[in-house]
DNA sequence: TGTACATCAGTGAACGCGCGTTCACTGATGTAC
DNA sequence: TGTACATCAGTGAACGCGCGTTCACTGATGTAC
């Protein structure tokens, strides 16, 4: 027979199939770089061809990946912050604010392990362009979470050269605990005990190094 | 011709050449895993086939990497650490042997650089194999530091607990750190300073929630 | 409301290429006697 | 010290395969008039 089999059902649902082929491939053990476009078209039940009419290339499909982790993260972090903030003061506030942002973060990579794992592999992985666009999303995790710090007046009394420090290091370790979370073996419960009791020690060092005296 | 061309000039010296070949291209920003045997082969001036005479799979070579990564990692930075210990004490020397350990990990780092890279890369890449290898030997990093800050009294009155946990933050953060610093846009003196500055946060962190009371 | 046309999302066939692996072979080195 | 033989580290050719990409084509949908 000929070409004559073009479907097109609704709009565009080619290109969230690939996208969809491309995460759940990639987070089965193997990362973006590791696939073929042969056989993420496979995957997506469409003619290897197809892909080129949705991406530019390979890369193009990684940042559009990227984009929904970057979509999912930021503002639904920062909510659950501020809710856990009001109605507690003082120490108890910040202590609360953290259990529940490491709570709430890893109930986020429940809900999408795949993009996580994608995420964590490509920090590392071989295209300097993927890299970039997650470090910058991390990044921009991190200055959130140093806005919320500093507005709910989490580390009273620390500079902002502290707070930042401090938001860095523990938004950028976050994301690693989501590959030991979603690792088959994994003591879930365990390693959110151990990413919070990191929060914890983060912060109260920070507290520590970074002191203001009063003026 | 036929294959009269062998020259085995020294004992197992294509052993040596493949692994040297697969560092130096996988540390050129892409993963052990995305690299063939050819390539491989090639870079080593081999014969693709004479692979097989020295490893059984393109694993055996990674783990026969990470061997190297081991050996080179552990012994020698705990000697700098005891060296900067003597002759100190108290705050002052657990600052001093945290410098001295930061310090000399970078001086590792710049010596084999690739060895790190590959490291890195494969500790989040597509082998289990090679994962659970690096895991071990970061893991083994850990508990060298967990045992000289006992032996050193460097976190006085804090739990083994606190001690283990602070030492196995510090060993798999350093270990990240290595990508950053070796980037070639990297500010490699900023790299060491925020390296250093995470180490005294983490130890200053543990020290203060981890602490007992004396009895 | 019709109609002509552009665009879009799909198709199958074909290309040349590099891949991992196997084969049979070779000559240098090491070893037993 | 010789000699026979095993082992080791190498060779080139060949295999079948999946790859990315290009081509010409198709039919459904959207749009201008």
């Amino acid at each position: 027979m000929g070409a004559q089999t073009s479907t097109r059902v609704s709009g565009a649902a080619g290109r969230r199939r690939l996208l969809d082929a491309a995460l759940s491939l990639a987070s089965k053990s193997r990362s973006l770089s590791a696939l073929s476009l042969r056989e993420v078209a496979k995957k997506a039940s469409l003619n290897p061809n197809t892909f080129y009419r949705h991406f530019k290339n390979f890369d193009a499909l990684g940042l559009a990946l990227i984009d929904e982790l970057a979509s999912g993260l930021r503002e639904s972090i920062s909510r659950s912050r501020r809710q856990a903030a009001t109605g507690r003061s003082g120490l108890e506030r910040t202590e609360a604010v953290a259990a529940a942002s490491v709570s709430h973060f890893f109930d986020l990579i429940e809900k999408t392990p795949g993009v996580f794992l994608f995420g964590v592999r490509e920090l590392h992985g071989s295209s300097r362009v993927l890299r970039r666009a997650i470090r910058a999303v991390i990044d921009g995790a991190a200055l959130d979470m140093a806005q919320d710090i500093a507005l709910l007046d989490l580390l009273p009394g620390v500079s902002a050269e502290g707070i930042e420090t401090a938001a860095a290091l523990v938004a950028e370790r976050l994301f690693f605990f989501s590959l030991e979370y979603l690792d088959p073996d994994a003591d879930r419960r365990a390693v959110r005990a151990r990413a919070l009791t990191f929060v914890r020690i983060t912060f109260a060092g920070a507290a520590l190094i970074f002191i203001q005296s009063p003026t």
